[in-house]
DNA sequence: GCATTAACCACAG
DNA sequence: CTGTGGTTAATGC
């Protein structure tokens, strides 16, 4: 039981960097637990207690807003998910949902602190993860606000393809709906783009199975906006 | 003015 | 949940 980290192979970059006395400690502390499809993992508005890593599979992070909940991101495993909820607030500021069935470590916060002020290559990995997000979350921020709706809805299948799938055909994750609400557009507008591409044969798509054909063209459409 | 873009609504499948 | 069509509002020639 106590070896449960030591001889994990789904280790994070993080954890690669500790030594077998810090595994056994972080086995003391980490329970793995296996999230099916539409459970959610993370409450906001809710005390949050462990760091969360995603050791496969795909998560939703999402928040309320005024009018409705807005999803953030979309987080393919490995990664972790709690970071910012545990150490930037003491209530969760967004909620994490599973997209597909995942299996997750709950991490003991207290043991995952102590190594990010006593290991410096463990705090290192941790930093690339956190400033990687910042960076994508730039992306996005400009993407959002100058793009018209085939740019978003390029570049969110683009995101999709070269990120998380690294592949041109995959199974959209999302409802119209919610790639719209993740795209900041309509679901109608999701709609009508799909469709237009799927004309123009720079996509075929069949309910949620899409295939990107021209991948170039989808390029330019997001680069251009 | 006129064209483009996209949200909102409604209705059908 | 989706796709489509009509309507409306904002924005830019």
């Amino acid at each position: 039981m106590l070896d449960i980290c030591q001889y994990c192979n789904k280790k994070s970059p993080a954890t690669q960097k500790l030594c077998d006395e810090d595994l056994r400690k972080l086995g003391d502390s980490c329970c793995q637990i296996t999230f099916q499809k539409g459970e959610r993992i993370m409450f906001q508005d809710a005390v949050s207690y462990d760091i969360v890593f995603i050791i496969d599979g795909l998560v939703k992070v999402h928040a309320a807003g005024p009018e409705k909940e807005q999803i953030l991101k979309i987080v393919k495993g490995p990664s972790y998910i709690g970071i910012p909820a545990k150490f930037g607030a003491r209530i969760n500021q967004y909620s994490a949902t599973c997209i597909t069935k995942i299996n997750a470590c709950l991490i003991g916060f207290e043991v995952f602190k102590d190594f990010i002020m006593g290991n410096g290559e463990f705090a290192y990995e941790i930093i690339l993860e956190l400033c990687r997000n910042e960076l994508y979350y730039y992306k996005k921020y400009i993407n959002q606000l100058q793009k018209q709706g085939p740019g978003k809805i390029a570049e969110a299948l683009l995101y999709f393809s070269d990120t998380i799938f690294n592949a041109t055909t995959f199974e959209l994750p999302l409802s119209r709906d919610e790639l719209g609400n993740f795209t900041c557009t309509s679901r109608e507008t999701v709609s009508r783009i799909f469709s237009d591409f799927s004309k123009n044969k720079i996509i075929e798509i069949n309910k949620k199975d899409i295939s990107i054909i021209d991948k170039r063209k989808l390029e330019l459409i997001s680069e251009k906006g």
